[in-house]
RNA sequence: GGUGACGUGGGUGAGUGGCUGAAACCACCAGUUUGCUAAACUGGCAUACUCUUAACGGGGUAUCGCGGGUUCGAAUCCCGCCGUCACCGCCA
């Protein structure tokens, strides 16, 4: 959520934010419309205050001449201040109100995208930040799939999925499981070599922490939902990861916070069919391993950086081609200031596949998360800068390491796998 | 799930209707004193919103788990919820 005083002080940045963002131009008018909410909300309150001041004050007078003796001035005091309720009943009915339009209007205005997020309206307008200079792969003609391939070497089986939940939700088993446990070690001692704290959070969480993250409202139909507890499961590790630090005041020492933790994630993905979801490419539970830092404002760009390194750098590790890209405006997340993308190149599929998104959400997360930071003994409490990434997503990482890797001989299993894995291929 | 006890500031903990935004102690910060350190002493030490101020600052409101109620006035009384602990039940 934005704050209210960025908004007012730099109201053409967030108007024209939302420009880089496509908003609908008659949706422009909610900026003005939350500061003059606000603007509301001040009044009512300032007037607000001021009663229950000469409620407080009058009261304390009424239990001083009562204690002197002074019945009828008590008295006729107490029946003044009786008056006085309905008016603060009232004031406060309507701040309430106030409030709640107010913060209807805020979570509907999107993070304000950074200065250096390109225009465009689609994937296709995204900006290759990095692109991959060597060859691509190629295969023969008689390359396989990914799912051709889980078939073949019986990695895993979306069938059995299927018949014991739904579709959507893989069976790895065999050598595949194996991979996928070789995959989530690896992931977390490389977080761990760079300073990450690992975290083992709970996977299903409550609403505040789902709408701290900003999952709710505005994601609400991509999360599988426990009516009965009124928990929802987690669609990523950041949300829990996040959330551990929902209401803090850190100090300037303890920045950067650096977590990193392996959780499955669930995510309906309602509407989504057709080749492109075929096999790993899209499911409805996948293992990830997340990390998440939390930054001093100034340095938060630095440290999107060194994490854009730490996630180039699993991918190198596991040999596979990937590029980067700067997502433009109308792709970008609801919440996020600044996002680059993953992708690996799936030579059987000749395509890119998405195994990676890592975003400075500046303090769009941490505003609603109330986590500040004070820069010194005494300091006001400021809020500070919140960023994850994907350190990866497995599911689509095998599914490339299969489709990259297969010979006649069998799927060969990267070098940095192989202690991990106890074999060097899948035949 | 049942029964009982409890929920106060960073911590311990006092406080049963007004003088309590909250004692005291500990921790922490600054200063004084002192060969150094320690000790002692003095002072400071919550957050949000809001008004005011060029600023330093000052004023107001709210917050004693959360939400409602009673009252001129609630940390204190009443109701609901949540949580913690103990015992029982169940259980990886």
């Amino acid at each position: 959520m934005l704050q209210l005083n960025v908004i007012r002080e730099n109201r053409d940045r967030v108007v024209q934010g939302l420009k880089t963002r496509n908003f609908r131009e008659e949706d422009l008018g909610l900026v003005d419309k939350a500061i003059a909410l606000d603007d509301r909300r001040k009044e009512v309150q300032t007037s607000l205050d001021e009663a229950k001041a000469k409620r407080n004050s009058l009261s304390s007078q009424v239990g001083a001449l009562f204690k002197e003796g002074k019945r009828d001035e008590a008295e006729q005091i107490r029946k003044e201040v009786s008056g006085l309720k309905e008016d603060i009943a009232r004031q406060e009915e309507e701040l309430r109100s106030v409030e709640a339009e107010r913060t209807e209007v805020l979570l509907q205005l999107p993070n304000i995208p950074h200065d250096s997020v390109p225009a465009g309206h689609t994937d296709e307008d995204n900006e290759v930040y990095q692109a991959w200079t060597s060859e691509l792969p190629t295969l023969g003609g008689d390359a396989l799939p990914h799912w051709e391939l889980a078939e073949k070497y019986g990695i895993f089986d979306l069938q059995l999925g299927t018949k014991i939940t739904g579709s959507g939700f893989p069976v790895f088993r065999g050598k595949g499981a194996r991979l996928q446990r070789a995959l989530i070690a690896f992931f977390l001692d490389e977080a761990s070599k760079a300073g990450y704290e690992e975290v083992v959070p709970p996977l299903l969480v409550n609403e505040d922490t789902a709408r701290a993250t900003g999952q709710l409202p505005d994601k609400e139909g991509q999360m599988y939902y426990v009516e009965r507890d009124n928990l929802y499961l987690i669609p990523t590790a950041e949300v829990p990861l996040t959330n551990i630090y929902r209401g803090d005041i850190l100090s300037v020492d303890d920045l950067p916070v650096k977590i990193t933790g392996y959780t499955p994630c669930f995510r309906r993905e309602a509407g989504s069919y057709g080749a492109h979801v075929r096999g790993l490419n899209r499911v409805h539970q996948f293992d990830k391993i997340e990390i998440v830092q939390i930054a001093h404002p100034e340095q938060s760009y630095a440290v999107l950086e060194e994490m854009l390194l730490h996630i180039g750098g699993l991918l190198t590790k596991l040999e596979l081609p990937f590029r980067v890209l700067r997502l433009c405006g109308g792709d970008l997340g609801f919440t996020s200031a600044l996002t680059f993308d993953f992708e690996v190149y799936s030579a059987a599929q000749e395509r890119w596949l998405e195994v990676s998104s890592a975003s400075n959400f500046e303090t769009y997360q941490s505003n609603r998360l109330k986590l500040r930071y004070r820069e010194g003994e005494g300091a006001k409490p400021q809020l500070v800068h919140t960023l994850n990434g994907s350190a990866l997503a497995l599911a689509r990482i095998i599914a490339a390491l299969l489709e990259n890797n297969q010979t006649p001989e069998g799927i060969v299993i990267p070098k940095v796998l192989q202690s991990y894995t106890g074999f060097d291929r899948i035949d």
